[in-house]
DNA sequence: TATAAAGGTTGTATTTGGTATAAGGTCAAG
DNA sequence: CTTGACCTTATACCAAATACAACCTTTATA
């Protein structure tokens, strides 16, 4: 029977030595035998048993979990570790996938910030559907000022967590200003929302936007908001349009890095419009 | 302007008492003022940089890398992060999907484990398609024991790793012996393999097992194959069919945790026949 | 046989992103 | 004035390694 040293025995199962000897200490695997010289020495067929730490450890299964299955040597116990073990799987998955949209939805306003056009621009833009998350702060933002509005996100964020959802669309927020209250300018929202995706938040927590033209205005101050509104109640007029929905004031800038930077809160107020 | 301490700045953000002091600590996030007492005092609009922070770490950046980013305030370098970031999480995806479905393969082995037949127990069975993974290790398995098949699953494992795959294949081992070595009693195989799942694997990599009936015998030995061969081909005569392909010895109780008892080696002894 | 290189041993420190605890200082209310 | 809530710092702990220092053993070569 070949004896194999640590190194061997590491070479051969493609882990390290100090792995192999980190396992020796915590006793989840120790070597056959221990040379009068204080060396490890491991036999071949001790590698069925690092295969299955291997495995298990692959699963995401503590070394201290696999020790406790292996010395308790349980099959049934086993089994159950392993649904528990897909359940958590089939949860990273769905975490990793609102994720993996967060980023894409990120790089994307990137471009979108990139590409926007300057402050004061006053355009048309068909905009598609769009579902949001919405919150009633019960107090109205126009009577205070930047402070209050970060304790409204924190209203919001509060809002979002009790619903169990990720915190991530928390970039996407925004204002809302009833149609009545636009039309006789009275600067009167309480209500703050954040965009979302449908296929990750329920249903029966969203709002539905609907598609349409949208005449819009960007903005690249906070403060500057009432007067740009003006400017686009001025513009609709102009154009001819009469306004059929409720204004939104959309923090397009969605990436929360550019908030560090003045630039970053960058906004495209906008309301549905029609052919009067 | 509120002063916020740490207890009010961490309920209003979601986050715990001590990660704002480690923030702090680490240089990330540090409050607005410091009170003669050397109480820490927080102003809301800090909750925007918070937010920041919160939503790189659930990109799962390093607080050490969200740092750096924030320091440099280079957007750019920041939007190439998250695209690193994006790769990341594509492949992270990827690795749970091959994880799910190693759980599943392991927890419906499981159960087939449970309902195998009893040791000895010869059998006709329709098998569909399968897919594997072949090595051939250039030395007879027949002419060593157990402990150089050991060695032999170690090159395996060698080449798995070279190839990139999951070594959670590694648990559903088998040999191969040829159609003409099968009938002429000539006990000489060199190949290994294991099953794998098409989805996962590039198809060059793979040798496909077509579907068809398959003379089964049951073996709860290793040391039982040869004597159990025997067995198989008097009943394939007996039954009048012929060896329409290689034979093969199949681990079906390829529950890695199952090979710390000795009824872990539990084979499926197979070869596809066909009507004389 | 001397020596050097390779490889073995132990122990300790570092990593990440916190959590936990102890020992002690501060604040506000009754 | 005391109580309790809250703040401070420092330290240790977690998992699962990795890295390093200081030292010992084996093996190969000059």
């Amino acid at each position: 029977m070949q004896r194999l040293t640590v190194g061997q025995m590491a070479k051969l199962n493609h882990v390290s030595e100090q792995t192999l000897r980190l396992y020796d200490r915590i006793g989840l695997f120790s070597p056959a035998h221990r040379g009068e010289n204080g060396y490890r020495y491991y036999d071949i067929k001790q590698s069925a048993l690092l295969d299955i730490i291997q495995y298990m450890k692959s699963l995401g299964i503590s070394l201290k979990d696999i020790k406790k299955q292996l010395e308790g040597r349980d099959l049934t116990m086993i089994e159950s570790a392993l649904r528990e073990k897909q359940r958590q799987t089939e949860e990273e998955i769905k975490r990793l996938k609102t994720q993996r949209r967060a980023l894409e939805r990120t790089i994307e306003s990137f471009s979108r910030y990139r590409s926007a056009p300057p402050d004061g621009t006053l355009q048309m833009e068909y905009i598609g559907q769009r579902q949001m998350y919405v919150v009633d702060t019960r107090v109205n933002f126009y009577d205070y000022d930047f402070e209050h509005y970060e304790n409204s996100l924190r209203r919001l964020q509060d809002s979002l967590v009790k619903d169990d959802l990720p915190q991530i669309y928390f970039c996407n927020a925004g204002t809302i200003l009833s149609r009545e209250n636009f039309l006789a300018c009275r600067f009167y929202s309480t209500r703050l929302f954040v965009f979302v995706d449908r296929e990750f938040v329920p249903e029966q927590l969203t709002t539905t936007l609907p598609a349409g033209n949208y005449a819009c205005i960007y903005c690249d101050d906070f403060y500057k908001e009432k007067a740009y509104i003006f400017r686009l109640r001025a513009y609709i007029n102009e154009i001819g349009y009469e306004v059929c929905g409720d204004y939104i004031c959309e923090s397009i800038a969605d990436i929360p890095v550019a908030r560090t930077d003045s630039r970053g809160m960058y906004l495209r107020l906008q309301v549905p419009v029609r052919f009067r």
